[in-house]
DNA sequence: AATCAATAGTTACGCTTGTAACTAATATCG
DNA sequence: CGATATTAGTTACAAGCGTAACTATTGATT
């Protein structure tokens, strides 16, 4: 007997709507508050959750974001006076990104507007749906982490 | 006391990162093999799937892709003769949409492949995480039910 | 009937993206 | 040491995208 294909049902097509959906709300916050696009977002997330310099390499590892992101955003970052760049004087290809004062206080601000909303997806979710979810997605990450070739 | 945030404990960058990574093996055999865009891909599942005639706008609200990304995969599909436009004679601003027969075989074969991938996903994740996923996804889906505005 | 609003779908425009080519620096290996 | 390969990061280019403006048609209001 053959099933129906259900697009509905498709993994590829829930997650990736999945993902549009939550992601709308808080990209709106950080657009409209701060201008970074979600790139400078992600590396502002990066450098400030590392609480220390980084490679965008490293960045782009860590963020799986492909270098010419890393590199656009670094740029935005830079001219926003968020980030500053150091060149590593043993090896003069690496550059050190770190966030200025004014980038960590940004990056304050927008993990607290961060946590907000996950408390907000909590609540909309329920405690057991948010469990599951979390659950698979571990599995996926896990899945990533065996198979992942970047580029 | 203040817990540092984790981007890695972040749902939509966890969401996001999970939804690129599932739809990317099935990504690559829609477009190496029958040089598909994702939504002309979409538009296609979407038809197949109705067994029926839709307008765009339906395609759009089914499959939640915006008019003018469905107006031009409507454009690419026709004119490799997967899809027929039929004008309607009562109001002719809609145009009722249908797969030739060639697109309907086009539609089988890529359904085949979508159901092979989705029984690789299941034992890449194990039916266990496979259905805390799903559940997971079905509460996000209720949530966009209630607060999904489409533009 | 005439005007104005609403709807289906397309197109023009600017912005973002990934691929591939590029520069610059270092590593490797004969 | 010199040629070649490799790596970090940037840039040029073309393709894809969403916003907004557009055409065409129908509905609503007076």
């Amino acid at each position: 007997m053959t099933e129906a294909f259900e697009l509905e049902a498709f993994l590829p097509y829930r997650l990736n709507r999945a993902a549009e959906f939550v992601a709308l709300r808080f990209a709106a916050q950080y657009k409209a508050r701060y201008q970074l696009t979600r790139p400078e977002w992600r590396t502002l997330a990066a450098l400030g959750n590392s609480g220390r310099s980084m490679t965008a390499t490293e960045i782009g590892a860590h963020s799986s974001m492909h270098k010419t992101k890393v590199s656009r955003a670094v740029f935005g970052l830079e001219q926003r006076r968020w980030l500053k760049r150091e060149e590593d004087g043993r090896d003069r290809r690496f550059e050190h990104l770190a966030l200025t004062s004014a980038g960590q206080q940004t990056y304050r601000e927008l993990t607290a507007l961060a946590a907000d909303y996950q408390a907000e997806l909590l609540s909309m979710l329920g405690a057991a749906d948010m469990e599951a979810l979390s659950k698979g997605l571990f599995a996926v990450e896990r899945a990533i982490k065996n198979r992942w070739r970047p580029e």
